[in-house]
DNA sequence: CTAGGACATGTCCCTAGGGACATATGAGAG
DNA sequence: CTCTCATATGTCCCTAGGGACATGTCCTAG
């Protein structure tokens, strides 16, 4: 049910329509949320249907652009401060690294620098993005701000995973002798 | 279907039965690849139906315990090596993060204090596990030798979400004036 | 000998999400 | 004037997952 949320979140901000919401969900937030559109719409619909949104204006190509009510506003607020965290994680990256014993060396090695690379890229790509709003490209709003502190979460969740993924290379398979331990 | 990879990879290790695995997956797999009981359950009953794997033993209770066939070790290889890593995330916390200039000062401060204990503890479980591994109380088997590298990258991550959170309380809510970058 | 608890396996239903497919509309290129 | 592409909104179906509920079985403590 986060879906929901984020939608009313993104909204607080200010009227957008389902297709701007795709865009952002896709953009921003498509490593760490996605979203497909189908989704995106049919709870608009929903949100609408409970008086959480209100259609602001109807523009052309059947564009509908919504806008929060003061109901939608405060069940975000709600949600933020009363609603239990979801820390559920699921990263088939770890599970799969359960069974890299099964793998042999050269695959295992290509496929860590592979994963590496994948991180590497997307904490690059969000630091680029930090940088630019350090830099006041997007202005100082709060809106903006928030935006800045979850991007620095992604620049370090990819960058631990890619010191992971470095690091994972340099343990040996398996050790059947004695006490030089891993670190 | 990662869930399918998921049990034939732990049965590659040795035979176990349902709740063996239930209990490894809630264990160890909890907060990376969580899994319920019935979920498992109907899984193996598929997985046996295909020839992946074989009921073992019929033990006390109705136990039934699975081995692997080769036909689901070479599944577990072809989906190791040739099917795409799924790089989805889904952080619920980084959503929020996104809404953050909704919260009164106050509210955040204890937010980010909670989060940050979470993610601290279980940074710290982890590590205890790492060290006990380091230790050699589990053996230097393959098997192991994998679950201290994904033991590992729980570490980092969850290090690195503890360490945002504590960062992010350092960031002033909003900067309507000039230019004392963040970082 | 009996009651509670850990072991052990399941059924059932509901929602969230992925992905294929469908369709309307306006703008710009040639 | 037509074609193509980006804009914009949806329907439909299937699977994965969460969670409540149900049931059988053995051990152990009192």
């Amino acid at each position: 049910m986060s879906l929901r949320h984020g939608l009313l979140g993104l909204l607080a901000e200010g009227p957008a329509s389902g297709y701007d919401l795709a865009r952002r969900f896709t953009e921003v937030l498509g490593s760490i949320w996605p979203a497909q559109h189908p989704k995106i719409y049919a709870e608009l619909n929903k949100l609408a249907a409970e008086g959480l949104l209100e259609v602001e204006s109807e523009g052309p190509r059947r564009r509908k652009a919504y806008r929060i009510t003061d109901a939608g506003v405060a069940e975000v607020k709600r949600w933020l401060t009363e609603v239990d965290v979801d820390h559920t994680m699921r990263l088939q990256p770890l599970l799969r690294s359960l069974f890299f014993w099964m793998m042999d060396r050269d695959e295992l090695r290509q496929h860590l620098e592979a994963e590496a690379r994948y991180y590497r890229d997307l904490a690059e790509q969000y630091s680029e993005y930090a940088a630019r709003k350090d830099r006041g490209e997007f202005g100082y709003s709060e809106q903006t701000q928030s935006m800045r502190v979850t991007i620095e979460a992604g620049i370090r969740v990819y960058t631990a995973l890619a010191d992971w993924a470095d690091w994972a290379q340099t343990v040996p398979p398996a050790k059947p002798s004695s006490s030089t331990g891993i670190h």
